[in-house]
RNA sequence: GCGAUCGUAGCUCAGCUGGUUAGAGCGCUGGUUUGUGGUACCAGAGGUCACGGGUUCGAACCCCGUCGGUCGCCCCA
């Protein structure tokens, strides 16, 4: 038979195992865990949708639309598309499956996402996120919860050194409409100053101007006028009741009056944990309010707010990968005494220890290769005279003799 | 889409200003101690030096191209 060649893993894609994968696994099971907590119920989710899905609420930013996503003809000729995130997803299963009824409805989530992007550290074409959400929830503290969870969430993963809150508010749609074009008559007043980028920026989204890495922007960004002076009292008491939430709850956080969204639909409280750690990659976890969604995609109008992180980028901050040592490992050292190992091996799991045997390539080595296994104890399963001989080297004594009397069952 | 950088056994890497049959550790396979042993000792298998051209008496090493990895720019829902 012809020997193929091996098709490659596709750009972009991982292949975890050992540390990688339990760093992973361990995010994975932390948001679980806390998520609970919290009272937010776990949904599922299709990994793929009706493109309009996404191209409907991204609307404007036709890059993104355009260049960044998965999208496919099916069979019936229907554009479908991988999903880039979860909020669209979420937006729509609440309006076409009838979640109104749970309103105020918190819900969690976690999976693949994919986006066509050039990988670079923590940026991946198939990446995963944890995602949280509150969907009909337009009051303040909606919001301060859902930063305690996420606060929360990292102190349980050990990661909030390094990391900090950055926080910002976009306002209602009236103090988001005054700051854009108090920011275009900024940008539009300097453009001899700003970059070629900064430049296109201005036409397509001049807001991100703020967040422009050329140093030649940064002199115009610096007196740039901030939100505040464009506020309507409603948004600015609206901020004022999150920051008292994270107050209350003892939540560290800083201003960040640079912080913004592209997308229209956002208004109010934005923010994002971020770190020096990840290079470039400095996002954590982001996210923000997210009232206009739900009106753009068909739905009634449903306040809304959420957020999500990468689970690479969690998994990549912690700091030690989590022990993935078993209770017991077995050398089988004699082959006679197989069955026996077997009906012992059971035993051990059937009591709720972890258990892994070595019973193939040289008997006389499997002794070394079990060492080498991490494990609280290591037992070597050999005969004497034809009978069962058990070896158990365990510094735990009382779990030595529970394994003791486990291996010798039915003997 | 653009830029920088890298590509040598399954893995991590050596390999001098270009000079014989390309090296180590780990892993794998086999053997040794007639042993209850904590990663031992010996041996073996395993390499189109990413791929394709070029320069040269001679290329893993120099030049060009392609592919792939990494990092960054753009973008960031």
């Amino acid at each position: 038979m012809a020997k193929i060649q091996t098709p490659r893993p596709i750009r972009g894609t991982q292949d975890m195992i050992g540390e990688t994968a339990d760093r992973f696994a361990h995010v994975v099971e932390t948001f679980e865990r806390v998520r609970k907590l919290y009272g937010f119920r776990r949904i599922e989710l299709p990994v793929f949708e009706a493109t309009a899905v996404f191209s409907r609420s991204l609307g404007e930013t036709t890059d993104v639309v355009s260049k960044e996503m998965y999208s496919f003809e099916d069979r019936g000729g229907d554009s479908l598309t991988l999903r880039p995130e979860f909020t669209a997803g979420i937006a729509r299963a609440y309006i076409t499956e009838g979640w109104q009824q749970y309103a105020p409805l918190k819900v969690a989530t976690h999976g693949p996402l994919f986006r066509y992007e050039r990988p670079q550290k923590g940026r991946y074409r198939q990446f995963h996120q944890i995602d949280a959400e509150i969907i009909g929830a337009a009051e303040p503290l909606a919001d301060a919860e859902l930063l305690i969870f996420a606060d929360h969430l990292l102190k349980e993963l050990g990661i909030s050194e390094g990391v900090t809150l950055t926080l910002n508010t976009l306002g209602d749609a009236a103090s988001r409409e005054a700051w854009r074009a108090a920011l275009v008559a900024h940008f539009d007043g300097h453009r001899a100053a700003l970059s070629e980028d900064s430049l296109t920026r201005l036409e397509k989204n001049p807001m991100r101007i703020l967040d422009s890495k050329d140093p030649r922007d940064q002199a115009v960004v610096a007196d740039a006028p901030d939100i505040d002076a464009c506020l309507t009292d409603e948004a600015r008491v609206f901020f004022e009741r999150v920051t008292d939430g994270l107050k209350a709850a003892g939540v560290a956080w800083q201003r960040n009056a640079r912080l913004v969204r592209g997308l229209d639909y956002y208004r109010h409280t934005a923010f994002e944990f971020i770190t020096d750690r990840l290079g470039a990659q400095g996002t954590v976890l982001g996210g923000g309010r997210y009232d206009g969604l739900i009106e753009t995609l068909g739905g009634p109008a449903t306040p809304a707010v959420g957020w999500a992180a990468g689970i690479e980028r969690l998994a990549m901050l912690l700091d030690e990968a989590p022990a993935a040592t078993l209770d017991v490992v077995i050398a089988l050292e004699d082959d006679t005494m197989l069955a026996q190992a077997l009906t012992g091996l059971a035993a051990l799991r059937g009591a709720g220890l972890s258990a892994d045997s070595v019973t193939s390539g040289s008997p006389r080595k499997r002794f070394d290769k079990a060492a080498k296994i991490p494990a609280r104890a290591l037992v070597s399963v050999g005969s004497r005279d034809g009978g069962l001989y058990l070896n158990i080297h365990c510094d735990d004594v009382a779990l030595a003799g529970r394994i003791d009397a486990l291996m010798r069952v039915g003997v």
